[in-house]
DNA sequence: AGCACGCCGACT
DNA sequence: GTCGGCGTGCTC
């Protein structure tokens, strides 16, 4: 300790900065600069400065010679405590170092200095020497409101701004500085109160008094497409508006539609703000300001929203809970809904699950009485509720080479005819999922992986869907060389669009593809113009599943119902079962006009097509939760992956494998399962998942920890990314 | 995550 | 002889 050290007690704080620092650095704090935990300040880093958050608990002791000061604080509002808590509880859960958790919080880098006030103009009262009938219009529409930006005014006079500026300079006008527009108009919580029917109020009361009693709490909102959960769940946020705390909604991102920003705009009279990656930076940047600045009262976001920095929140929204989008499933690894539960158990707040199609966990949580269970009986209009109906495969076939039965086909004609819409459901991209050639009975097979490359016509290429592999569509067998006789087998959307073209040659049909390109801009797009009746037809995978209104949508048919149930995932019948629920509920909302939803399957009998052709979910529920417990399988938690990724399949492969020995080796480490999903290629990496699962004596994470510590340090370009299950939180 | 340092292949 | 590829290691 030199000697300066001792006369001038030099303040260290920790910081905890952006990058993958396993604990917060010390950084001293110059004289007369004030920090307190929570501070948002700019830091040296090497060579460069970054933002960073002074952290909470004692600073590592540091080479006095390394130590280097907050060179200064941001005129921010600091993140509170909650925040801080959480930022550490995501960390530990996810086995990622706190630094990346926190940079979640900090990406809209030029939020940290206060938005700047805007040069307006206010009237004196003056009048000019010589009137006008355009300077008369701008003086009358200025005193409709106190204060005004140059071209504003101008704008509202219908005058163009010389005229303002004629005004100024006969002193009419004098200048003002205006602070930041608000990023959306304040919510009017009494705006348009929709009417809602017995059912509806009672649970809209019982959410209400829930947020009305404060404290944390979580309950699943469950209730059929239609049945008004969304009108339900505004009620509860009306109330915590009510009490002056902020809200988050959570949505899938691509749930995140006009039309749901039309019905919150409906119900509260102005917009929420929305927080997703098609945002534009300026706006993120407004809108983290303000949220931090509590200006902000409520945002509808995607996952990543939840690491906003709440100054007053009071309420959370997942809607969809069950939507597999929630898990992020890359650098830290996430599930928002419950890390959603956990923020509202640090800031003691309720959380909402919403969902027609609740997760297996949440309603093994809610059945245990860990969650409370609002539910909603039916729909808004009981006529409303669609007729469906299973088509054995087998007993009607379609023609040969063709995948929609005469039954639905039928009823596609009907539909388009009456000037109503039909939306055509199968859950694989691509053209068919199989090539071969007719004289030699080649298979076009991934060259990595145990798969048939998929048939994509559009794009003219054969792809593997494992790991992204493609090839140029051949034109010839490379296995016997014969021209132009490959067959495709089997359907993908990109068959079933082409199908309805060929039979319905005047309707306007609209194939949607997570691989089309345009993005998830586009798409949105897209699929507000469906909602407004702008196609006859719409072919789509998975996405259009998601919580769409579409009201023209009277006719919903599912192309191979079963797809989802043959492989060995845990979770298909699950899945398989929300995808149908979810997707048949798209038709018969408008209420009065009848409507079907026809289920092609080759297996009638198989009870998921029982439970969705019987419309009964919770009779799916038992049955599922008691089967996952025969067969010994945790209805949820105690489960996790760890990712490999390396920029070589071999290298992936070698460090998996010493993962797997080190698990073998130690003692203390069990459960590592058997199972190791294939490898896939993402952006270029190849990963390689290995599942885990604990015993019942410790956390997963201690095994994980213990496991991930024993093996060799990862070299090269491997890295190991940790994926927990979900579990109970209370 | 950046960014610099460092050690091996094709070029003004 | 250098420019530049990305493997390795560090940032209070």
């Amino acid at each position: 300790m030199s000697q300066t050290g001792q006369l001038f007690e030099t303040r260290v704080v920790p910081v905890l900065v952006p990058l993958p620092a396993e604990r917060p650095y010390s950084y001293a704090v110059p004289d007369g600069m004030e920090v307190a935990p929570g501070s948002i300040v700019q830091v040296p880093l090497g060579p460069r400065q970054v933002a960073g958050v002074v952290w909470d608990g004692a600073t590592d002791r540091v080479d006095a010679r390394k130590l280097r000061p907050i060179t200064r604080v941001f005129d921010c509002p600091p993140l509170d405590a909650t925040m801080r808590r959480f930022v550490d509880w995501v960390a530990d859960y996810t086995l990622s170092p706190p630094g990346l958790v926190v940079r979640m919080a900090l990406r809209a880098p030029a939020a940290f200095d206060p938005e700047a006030w805007i040069e307006g103009i206010e009237a004196t009262g003056a009048l000019p020497d010589r009137m006008t009938g355009a300077r008369e219009r701008v003086l009358a529409a200025a005193s409709e409101a106190p204060a005004w930006s140059r071209s504003g005014l101008a704008h509202a006079a219908g005058v163009t701004p010389s005229v303002v500026d004629g005004l100024i300079r006969q002193g009419s006008f004098r200048g003002v500085r205006l602070p930041p527009p608000p990023a959306v108009a304040a919510p009017d919580k009494g705006y348009g109160r929709a009417e809602l029917n017995a059912d509806q109020r009672a649970g809209a009361d019982a959410l209400s008094e829930t947020v009305a009693k404060g404290g944390f709490s979580t309950t699943l909102l469950e209730g059929v497409t239609g049945s008004g959960k969304t009108e339900v769940y505004f009620e509860a946020v009306a109330r915590a508006l009510d009490a002056g705390r902020q809200v988050l909604i959570l949505l899938p991102e691509i749930a995140l539609t006009q039309s749901f920003i039309d019905r919150f705009h409906a119900r509260f009279g102005a917009p929420p703000a929305e927080w997703h990656s098609d945002v534009a930076p300026r706006q993120r940047e407004k809108i983290w300001r303000q949220v931090a600045e509590g200006r902000v009262k409520v945002v509808a976001g995607a996952r990543s929203a939840l690491f906003l920095p709440f100054q007053n929140l009071g309420l959370i929204v997942v809607d969809e809970e069950h939507d597999p989008a929630y898990k992020q499933e890359e650098r830290t690894f996430y599930h928002a809904r419950d890390m959603a539960v956990v923020r509202g158990s640090i800031g003691k707040f309720p959380v909402i699950l919403a969902s027609a199609t609740p997760s297996v966990e949440t309603r093994v949580n809610a059945a245990a009485g860990r969650y409370g269970h609002v539910r909603l009986a039916g729909r808004f209009a009981e006529a409303a509720m669609p007729d469906l109906s299973l088509i054995d495969m087998r007993a009607a076939p379609p023609p040969r080479g063709r995948f929609v039965s005469p039954v639905l086909g039928k009823a596609i004609a009907e539909t388009i005819q009456r000037g109503e819409q039909a939306l055509l459901f199968l859950n694989r991209r691509g053209y068919a999922p199989l090539t071969l050639c007719r004289v030699c009975g080649h298979r076009f097979q991934c060259p990595d992986c145990s798969t048939w490359l998929v048939d994509h016509r559009l794009r003219g290429q054969l792809q593997c869907h494992h790991c992204g592999f493609a090839v140029p569509r051949p034109e010839a067998c490379p296995e016997c060389g014969t021209l132009d006789h490959l067959v495709a087998c089997g359907p993908g959307v990109e068959r079933i669009a082409e199908e309805m073209l060929t039979d319905f040659p005047e309707a306007r049909t609209i194939l949607l593809s997570s691989d089309l390109p345009g993005g998830a801009r586009r798409l949105r797009r897209e699929l507000d113009a469906i909602a407004d009746g702008e196609a006859d037809i719409v072919i789509g995978t998975q996405l259009v599943a998601k919580g769409h209104h579409f009201p023209m949508m009277t006719l919903v048919g599912a192309i191979d119902a079963d797809l989802g149930l043959a492989n060995g995932d845990p979770r298909a019948a699950e899945r398989t079962f929300q995808l149908l629920h979810q997707v048949t509920g798209r038709a018969g909302r408008s209420g009065g006009r009848s409507s079907r939803g026809l289920i092609q399957t080759f297996q009638p009998e198989h009870p998921v097509m029982q439970a969705i052709a019987s419309g009964d979910a919770t009779r799916f529920y038992e049955r599922e939760i008691a089967e996952r417990e025969r067969s010994g399988l945790p209805p949820f938690g105690r489960l996790a992956s760890v990712i490999v990724s390396a920029n070589t399949r071999k290298e992936a492969e070698e460090h998996a494998r010493a993962l797997r020995r080190a698990a073998a080796e130690d003692g203390d480490i069990e459960g590592l399962g058997p199972a190791e999903a294939p490898v896939a290629v993402l952006r270029g990496r190849h990963r390689f998942r290995l599942l885990v699962h604990a015993t019942r004596r410790s956390p997963i994470q201690a095994f994980l920890r213990a496991m991930v510590a024993a093996a060799p340090r990862p070299r090269g370009s491997v890295q190991v990314q940790i994926d927990v299950d979900p579990q109970s939180f209370l």
